[in-house]
DNA sequence: TATGCACCCTGTAGCAACTACGGGGTCAAG
DNA sequence: CTTGACCCCGTAGTTGCTACAGGGTGCATA
């Protein structure tokens, strides 16, 4: 599999492709006579497996990790379980915070009144003091 | 006001008001006469402002044009209301995201039964396919 | 007076996770 | 045989800071 095909499939592009081999995520993969790469069915599932991690939003060191762990099936499930529960309450955190944010954002909208800049709540709502 | 009092004040720190000065967020301020930056009113206020509106989480380009468009006491409050409107659909958007991805982390962690990573449903879960 | 310490200066490089470019090679179709 | 879609490499840009390194300044204390 080309590596244009491979991004297609994992709905990712080309570049971010050949960035995780840059960095070590993916091992680099054998090369046609033309020296395009060629990707092995598990280079694919390991691609499949960082860009779903990524989309839940774990860090390319967190994806390390859980490949790590993930790489001895006799392993206990544990350390897994905890770093998605920490993942979790991060996740929660963030919610939390955009949450408070909305709040304060609806508040200055709601004070706005249409009026000229130099009454504007939201102006003053950002000002000093 | 040296650049250190100023920093204190708005929480934020030294570099980060140099950042905005490199940046052309801030202008330069006068020195003094052993060349150490000295803030006058109006620029302290002007961080106040950014500082604020990074807080809500506007971008630095936002803040550029809400500064703009601040600067004109005289002009429709309407694009700055705007703005933030866009922005709290924007936030929404992150949290209607965030809830998602909380959601099927939850799913994968309630799954996982402690056991082999042989059968962890959250390495199953980030699998290909 | 010396000296220590907190503060200030500049400039550059690093972070995460990509993205975009420039300048070229390869391959299949028409 | 040329056009277009693909591939290669290397480097630099993005956002919003943060962290040095290597120096200067200013005030209090011994």
């Amino acid at each position: 599999m080309k590596i244009g095909e491979l991004a297609r499939a994992m709905a990712t592009n080309v570049e971010t492709v050949r960035y995780y081999e840059r960095i070590g995520m993916l091992a680099a993969p054998a090369r046609t006579h033309a020296n395009y790469r060629s990707y092995a069915p598990e280079q694919i599932a390991r691609l499949s497996f960082i860009r779903r991690a990524r989309t839940l939003g774990f860090t390319l060191d967190d994806i390390r990790e859980l490949l790590a762990l993930a790489s001895d099936a006799d392993q206990s499930c544990e350390a897994i379980d905890a770093m998605a529960v920490r993942h979790r309450d991060a996740i929660n955190r963030k919610i939390a915070d955009l949450t408070a944010l909305r709040q304060q954002l609806d508040d200055v909208i709601d004070a706005c009144s249409q009026g000229r800049v130099g009454h504007c709540r939201i102006v003053e709502a950002l000002g000093p003091r």
